[in-house]
Formats: structure tokens, C-alpha cells, sequence
DNA sequence: CAGATAACGCAACTGAGTTGCAAATATAAA
DNA sequence: TTTATATTTGCAACTCAGTTGCGTTATCTG
């Protein structure tokens, strides 16, 4: 059984040959996704149905996280660390490039200790940076 | 000349009834407010294009800054400091209840400093913080 | 007050994301 | 390996936030 197959597996998600293919999309990719990424690389004859839906699945299980792009448009990218369903939250900050449309995970950040706030529970922080990546100087 | 027709004037807009009437809306609220809000509160028979276009207005001059909501959907929120065309970043964080739609500004909090990644350039910090707001325990 | 310019308001559009449903495929049981 | 069941896929049609074009109206400046 391949990596992507094992993975989709430890998820206990059914092994279609979409899935497969778009999991392996994710592995093989080192920068965040939007839907069109995805089926310029994937072929632009997949339903967009099937990718929202299997997205969806993803995001659900803990495989891929959703990070906002800077026109409020969603983009994928695969979980680093052990993330599933119940626990799913990212010590990572996110990058995004105010010239060309990439979005990139910063894994080596260390989100910040925030203070309490009485009245409010916090359960996920979010560190969003904007400006230039070295592409766009 | 009142409050808000001051503040338009020192952005050099001009001081229309709509305008007038958004921009006091926004001093006399300390929510953040979707394009629906608005519209609740100013009377749903506004016409949507002009709350954007006063909208956008009103962000690139820096009298008020965009907050993502819980669907991605966009916040407004009057900016507190000193903002303009050319320097609009805002040092503070975003709190998004997970239960209620709402979204706050924490003015309170610092941003953390962030180091150095060498071919990036940082211009702008976000940090959004979800849970769980006092209404919503 | 008159002319220039910017803002408004309407209709029609765009495009990301969703819903319903029938056909196809994966899995588990026999 | 075949069959039964549950899940996924793919199509069409829809929703809804946000945008564009353009003629009309309001604001500002001289």
C-alpha cells in the first residue's frame, strides 16, 4: 500500500481513485491550494463538486487545514503534525504574499502566549503575516 | 460640524448622507459589522453597492479595516488609531466566536514579534483568536 | 449659483461554494 | 468471487457575496 493509500486508510476513508489522487496532490506539494490549483494540476475536467466534497472530508479528518488567501478565498495544505477530527489545530503561522496570490505555512514560528480574557475561552490561535515572498521583492 | 462629518473631512471624502450616515454607525457600534448588519440597522432598502463601494472607501483611507468572519465572510470594524491610505496596520487581534457569527477586535493584546525569514519581507500581522465569546459559554 | 466631478442606485453579471439526485464504486459479508 | 450495502461521484441547477457598467443625482469649488 503506497503512503498516500496508508494515509487515507489511518483516517478510515475510503481509498477512491479520486481521493488518491488528490492526497498525492497535497504530498507533492510544497505551497498552499486553491480548487483552481488543484484542477490545473489534477486536470480541469474534475468535477469541482468532488474536489469541495473531498476537501471537505479532509479538512474533517485532520488531513489538509484551510487558510484564508489574501481575497478571502480559501486554500488547502496538508497537516504537518498528528491532527484528526477532535484535535485539529495548527501551532504554524501563514504567510501570504501580498503580489503574487501564494499562501505558505511557516512551521517554524512559535505562536504567541496570549493573556486571558475574562467571559472568553480561546481554543485556536491564527497568526496571519502579510508581505512579500523572496518570488515578489 | 459633527463628529463624523470631522472625520471624513480630515480623509479629504466628501460628506455624503450615506456616508454620513455608515460612518456614524460604525462610531456608535463596537461590534464588527457584515454587510447584512448594516443593512439591518440602516434600513434594508440601502442599496448593497453603494454600502460596498463606501465600504472600500472608507478601508483605503484607513477610517475602518476588514476582519475575516468565521465563514470567511467580511467584517468591518472602525479603526482605532491613527490609520491612512499609506499606513493601515493595525496592532491588535481578532477574537471569532465559533457559536454566535460575531467578531471582536481585542485591542488589549500585543502582537508578538515575529523573526526574521530571509527572502521575506513582513509588513502586517494578523492574529485571530476563535472560540468561545461570553455569550456563547 | 453654475459647472465639474464624485457618488449613488439600478440591473445585470461573476464566480466560489452548495444542494439534490441518480449512477458508479468501494467495502464488508456470504 | 459474488452480492448486498453504504459511500462517493458527477451532473445540473442553484445560492449568495461581491462586482461592473452606466445613466442620474448630489456634493464641492469657483
Amino acid at each position: 500500500m503506497s503512503v498516500t493509500e496508508e494515509l487515507l486508510s489511518n483516517y478510515g476513508l475510503r481509498k477512491t481513485t479520486f481521493r488518491k489522487k488528490l492526497l498525492k496532490l497535497f504530498q507533492d506539494s510544497d505551497e498552499t491550494l486553491t480548487v483552481e490549483n488543484i484542477k490545473d494540476k489534477i486536470g480541469r475536467n474534475n468535477d469541482k463538486v468532488t474536489i469541495y466534497r473531498a476537501l471537505s472530508t479532509f479538512e474533517e479528518s485532520g488531513i489538509i487545514h484551510q487558510v484564508p488567501d489574501k481575497n478571502n478565498l480559501s486554500r488547502y495544505a496538508l497537516c504537518n503534525s498528528e491532527c484528526n477530527p477532535s484535535n485539529h489545530s495548527h501551532q504554524h503561522a501563514h504567510f501570504i504574499c501580498d503580489y503574487c496570490d501564494n499562501t505558505v505555512c511557516f512551521e517554524e514560528f512559535e505562536l504567541p502566549k496570549v493573556k486571558k480574557i475574562k467571559g472568553y475561552k480561546f481554543k485556536k490561535l491564527e497568526l496571519i503575516i502579510q508581505g512579500s515572498c523572496p518570488k515578489c521583492v
